[in-house]
DNA sequence: GCGACAG
DNA sequence: ATCTTGTCGC
């Protein structure tokens, strides 16, 4: 991984330009949601691979050191290795779409974390965040920055901001969302809370 | 210079 | 993200 901003944000460009935002899959019938728990800089990262019925079929966990801070817009830094970590012990079943709890093309430089995870291993990836960081939001939902159209926001008291993170269209991610809403991270964040709790009281 | 700022 | 009590609303 890159160790100065200058060279990530040189990166962030490079991996922008290799994003394909339109539909290219076969079938999308497990979706896999990844999250993220810290204590200090012990990361605690879940993955859970689910159906399209939500049930769940593999669930997995690791430990990492994370070997950068948190900084706007720099997500992937501190975020993208504990994650490829954890996805590589999943091992019984493969996934056909991967959930990022992060934004993908509705980034400054239109490559947020799950852009640089899904292109890195060039899987169907959507972003959804629970907050917003750039853009502006059209009455429509969909949100616009620079002249472009690179994400939508969904719901009126919860708003997800949902974006294209590789080989899938901001359409195709939307319709996800909607249909099966974020249930992959929502149980990924408890299993790695639960990872992080259960560490702690380990003396 | 001032405000905004994923997890 | 994490630190944290009571409180407002469906």
């Amino acid at each position: 991984m890159t160790t100065t901003y200058a060279d990530a944000i040189k990166l962030q460009k490079e991996v922008a330009k290799k994003v394909v935002a339109k539909d290219d899959f076969g079938e999308i019938n497990r979706i896999c949601g990844v999250d993220v728990a810290y204590s200090g800089d012990t990361a605690y990262c879940s993955a859970v691979v689910m159906d399209r019925n939500l049930q769940l079929l593999e669930s997995v966990h690791a430990e990492t050191v994370a070997t950068h801070p948190y900084v706007s817009g720099l997500l992937m830094l501190r975020e993208a290795e504990p994650i490829f970590h954890v996805l590589k012990k999943l091992k019984s079943v493969d996934y056909d779409l991967l959930m990022v709890d992060a934004h993908g093309q509705l980034h400054p430089r239109k490559c947020g974390l799950a852009c640089y995870v899904g292109v890195t291993l060039d899987k169907p990836t959507i972003g959804v965040a629970k907050s917003h960081l750039c853009g502006t939001a059209r009455p429509d939902g969909f949100v616009e920055l620079g002249g472009e159209v690179l994400g939508c926001v969904i719901g009126k008291k919860k708003r997800l901001y949902v974006s294209v993170g590789h080989r899938v269209s901001l359409e195709t991610a939307v319709a996800i969302v909607k249909e099966l809403g974020i249930e992959p991270l929502r149980l990924a964040d408890i299993n790695s809370k639960a990872q992080k709790r259960r560490k702690g009281l380990r003396p």
